[in-house]
DNA sequence: GAGCTCACG
DNA sequence: ACGTACGTGAGCTCC
């Protein structure tokens, strides 16, 4: 049977609204708002990859003498009206419907549901029909020929709902939806239903009697305040049935032919394209078929149409080609390859992992060094080889690339949209949700998945390298970038000996004191309430005990020390913040990360910071508690091999460091090349005072002027965190910049780089984007200043240790020890070694990181050796 | 899904 | 008159 498209326009458009006006403003260049019609089209564009339809047809509402309103004023009274920059665009989506050539309609005084409802009804014997919505409402006109497509979260979240799936979700079958809602009435319809009957207490009626006219008739049946209740909303009951229910009947003259589906995609992409919707126009273009090909000339590698074999044609394996690997999804720990997609302009070819193996030519060539192979996120890549037991030598990462090509490119979705890459279908049509399994998996979408993504990887190299060539970045590229990579696949592989025993003790005798904390919070303040909650936490602190707030009603730790005098309370709660950060986070959230191997295996992103930096993730290992004593013990957890211990060695200073070379500061350069104390130092030239004089809070002071330099300083942020006034802190600042007129003028010459190129660049020129410091709202061009006096230090000490790292990791493979690189947290490097190996190692590891660069001041960094990570600090 | 809070450098 | 330190990731609540 044909299949048929039916939705409600204006609820689609709402939704699309609400959906998307939170993200970043979608506009066209005129300014004119996108946002709805970006979300509508992509809504309609997923429903037609579910039902693929024959027949398609978009209601919308007309006018507001509906029948509803006439037999009860107030319908959908108290409604907002549509937000400002919504309004323009419903008649912008009737034009994109226009453009694709897909049927709507709309009539006067008639509700799109009801015109929906009379069309699903006239053609019950024509086709199947689909209703796409968000409106519960609908699930009233299921029964064997009509589906709802029910929208979920987001834009592309959908369930489909037949009248089996209806009665497993909600217990009723589709037509008492408008008993429901007679009963409990609808509120964004403002339909009053019967008061203080809700859902559940609806449901648990119709079970029982099955319509709203039964429930009245059985009211002697029921019992206390639910009869009471019945008894006195008989009228409303009933006209709220009456109002929830959807037409069928409407004088409405369409033919079956009417609304067949014709799709005009190449003029949906010209509307999107002249809307300035290019991404989008980009994935609706995927969809043009030889037929009606677009007008505009495509590379002719594009059309070669991919094919799924058993064996890779001979001469695809004379050319370098970009290699996507087809895999499960999920922690690199767990996901598994299912084939390999290679693209290049001989065409685009899918092979099952299993026939690969067979395919020696193909292994032969995978493993070669030329022709080259580009891959994407070649760590991820190698860990997926190595369980498949295949070897691939990648001679380019397009990931890699993409990041360093552009900064702010910190996630696969930001690159693909920058560079208006879509896969031909996405990746949840092939495999499903992540969370559930799918046991069949659709040959031909697995391989249009794969090769189009192989495509993408190809197109994103030719894409990003020059930009790589221009800047004369190759050697950031192929001497840091790319080396790195395999060393933090080993680390990853590695992983670290955790204890399970001891972060079981820790959450047990956390959880103690923390239920402990909870009596004491909840008796000083004379109620309980949700302790994790910050919203009912201010609620209890500012309103019901009165605490002072400044204009901030803010619950954070800085703002409640300040406060600490005022109420016994605060003490707990923070004290009670504490020790949950640490049950939660730590004791029981890195429990979920041991493996059966015992040990916990982090992920290093290598493109996902600005800066240039690692981050850390799955579980971050970068973050674990050090400063708090209590917090502290997490890392005794953290273990050696058997016979090993733990060595790890941090920089000192090495942002101002790394300032005092790029500044060329003389005093700074100085006080580094003497052996002077550096924050003793600044105290001494910030307060006048001599070595001796300076006190030990003078020396704390001098080091928060010190960080607040690095972070890009502002006489604001310097008194909040120094507790002093902004005029004393700007003081401070003033006499820091006479006494190192090197950092100001440093300091000016990057803000004024930045407002001219709009980046600024490290030692090994990898280049921050800061977009923000020509925005035109002020706060956020002082937030680009400081990032572009930040970024420079932060990046260049981030390109040190990459480089410290392959140092020392080319030293241990020449010396062939046993000993292992397992953590890197930014100016830290943290090994397992056998104990026979300690003292060399100490050595290679103290050598390789003090001389990875060379600059105008020594670079200093000192081993500590532990049998736990608590230990070896 | 966003916002708040907090752990690290 | 604004309302701010730089860079991350994770757990929690609430819409």
């Amino acid at each position: 049977m044909k299949k048929l498209l039916l939705t409600d326009g204006n609820s689609m458009l709402f939704r699309a609204y609400y959906a998307t006006v939170y993200g970043k403003p979608m506009t066209t260049k005129q300014g004119l708002p996108t946002n709805a019609v970006f979300g509508f089209a992509s809504m309609l564009q997923k429903a037609i990859d579910i039902v693929k339809p024959d027949g398609m047809l978009i209601a919308f509402d007309a006018g507001k003498h509906t029948f509803r309103h006439e037999l009860y004023a107030d319908y959908k009274g108290g409604r907002k009206p549509a937000p400002e920059d919504l309004v323009p665009q419903f008649q912008m989506a009737r034009d994109l419907l226009d453009a694709f050539a897909v049927k709507w309609v709309e009539m006067q005084d008639i509700e799109a549901d009801d015109l929906i409802g009379t069309v699903s009804a006239k053609m019950a014997d024509k086709y199947q029909t689909y209703i796409l919505t968000s409106d519960h409402d609908m699930l009233q006109l299921i029964d064997d020929t009509t589906t709802v497509v029910l929208m979920k979260k987001g834009l592309t979240d959908m369930d489909l709902m037949t009248p089996d799936a209806l009665r497993e979700q909600m217990g009723i079958a589709p037509l008492q939806i408008i008993d429901m809602k007679g009963l409990m009435g609808d509120k964004s319809d403002n339909i009053p239903g019967i008061p203080g009957i809700g859902e559940k207490t609806a449901i648990k009626l119709l079970q029982e009697y099955g319509t709203v006219e039964n429930v009245l008739a059985h009211e002697d049946e029921l019992k206390g305040a639910l009869q009471k209740k019945i008894m006195a909303g008989h009228e409303s009951a009933l006209l709220s049935k009456t109002l929830a229910t959807i037409r069928r009947d409407v004088a409405l003259d369409l033919s079956d032919e009417d609304l067949a589906f014709t799709p005009d995609y190449s003029g949906v992409v010209r509307f999107l394209k002249s809307l300035d919707m290019n991404m989008l126009a980009q994935r609706f273009a995927g969809y043009i078929t030889e037929e009606a090909p677009a007008e505009e000339e495509k590379p002719a590698e594009t059309a070669v149409s991919a094919m799924r074999v058993n064996k890779i044609p001979e001469e695809m394996l004379k050319e370098e080609c970009a290699v996507y690997i087809d895999e499960t999804g999920g922690s690199f720990l767990t996901a598994e390859a299912n084939g390999f997609a290679l693209a290049n302009a001989t065409g685009r070819y899918y092979i099952s992992l299993e026939d690969a193996r067979s395919d020696t030519a193909l292994l032969a060539y995978l493993k070669a060094e030329t022709p080259y192979k580009t891959g994407y996120d070649i760590k991820r890549n190698m860990h997926l080889l190595k369980k498949a037991g295949i070897e691939i030598t990648f001679h380019d990462d397009a990931m890699i690339l993409a990041s360093l090509a552009d900064s702010t490119l910190t996630s696969t979705e930001k690159i693909m949209e920058k560079y208006g890459l879509s896969t031909a279908v996405s990746r949840e049509e092939v495999y499903g949700k992540p969370s559930k399994p799918l046991l069949i998996i659709d040959e031909e979408l697995q391989k249009e998945y794969a090769c189009s993504s192989a495509e993408n990887i190809r197109k994103l190299k030719e894409l990003t390298m020059p930009d790589i060539t221009s800047r004369k970045i190759e050697k950031l590229y192929r001497e840091i970038e790319l080396p790195l990579s395999p060393i933090l696949f080993e680390m990853e592989e590695v992983g670290i000996r955790c204890e399970n025993a001891i972060l079981n003790r820790i959450a047990d005798e956390t959880l103690a004191k923390i239920n402990a904390e909870q009596r004491e919070i909840f008796d000083l303040a004379g109620c309980e309430f949700n302790l994790n909650s910050p919203k009912q936490l201010g609620e209890i602190l500012y309103d019901k005990l009165g605490l002072p707030s400044g204009k901030k009603r803010s619950t954070s730790a800085d703002v409640l020390e300040k406060l600490a005098g005022v109420h016994p309370v605060i003490d707990h709660i923070l004290v009670y913040r504490k020790l949950s950060k640490i049950y939660s986070t730590y004791a029981e959230g890195l429990k979920k990360y041991i493996q059966k191997d015992g040990r916990i295996h982090t992920l290093y992103n290598q493109c996902a910071t600005q800066t240039g930096r690692l981050s850390s993730s799955e579980p971050n290992l970068q973050n674990i508690s050090v400063r708090d004593e209590q917090g502290r013990e997490i890392r005794k957890a953290f273990l050696p091999d058997e016979g090993c211990v733990l060595i790890s060695s941090d920089y000192h200073q090495i942002e101002l460091r790394m300032l005092a070379h790029m500044a060329d500061e003389k005093a700074l350069i100085d006080a580094f090349n003497a052996g002077i104390d550096i924050h003793t130092k600044t105290a001494m030239d910030v307060f006048d005072k001599t070595e001796e004089e300076v006190t030990a809070s003078d020396r704390r002071q001098a080091k928060t002027v010190n960080f607040g330099i690095v972070y890009g300083i502002s006489d604001f942020g310097l008194a909040e965190q120094l507790g002093v006034s902004r005029r004393e802190a700007a003081e401070f600042i003033d006499t820091y910049y006479k006494k190192y007129p090197g950092i100001r003028s440093y300091m000016e010459s990057l803000v004024e780089f930045c407002e001219k190129n709009g980046y600024v660049e490290t030692l090994c020129g990898r280049r921050r984007e800061i977009p923000e410091i020509r925005d035109k709202n002020r706060m956020v061009r002082e937030f680009g200043k400081r990032a572009a006096m930040n970024a420079p230090i932060q990046g260049s000490a981030a390109d040190l240790i990459k480089i410290a790292m392959i140092h020392i990791d080319k030293a241990m493979k020449e010396a062939g020890v046993r000993s292992r690189m397992i953590l890197q947290v930014h100016d830290e490097l943290i090994f397992n070694v056998p104990e026979d190996e300690k003292e060399m190692m100490e050595k290679l590891i103290a050598e390789g990181m003090e001389h990875a660069m060379t600059l105008k001041v020594p670079l200093s960094a000192e081993c500590a050796v532990g049998s736990t990570w608590y230990e070896a600090k």
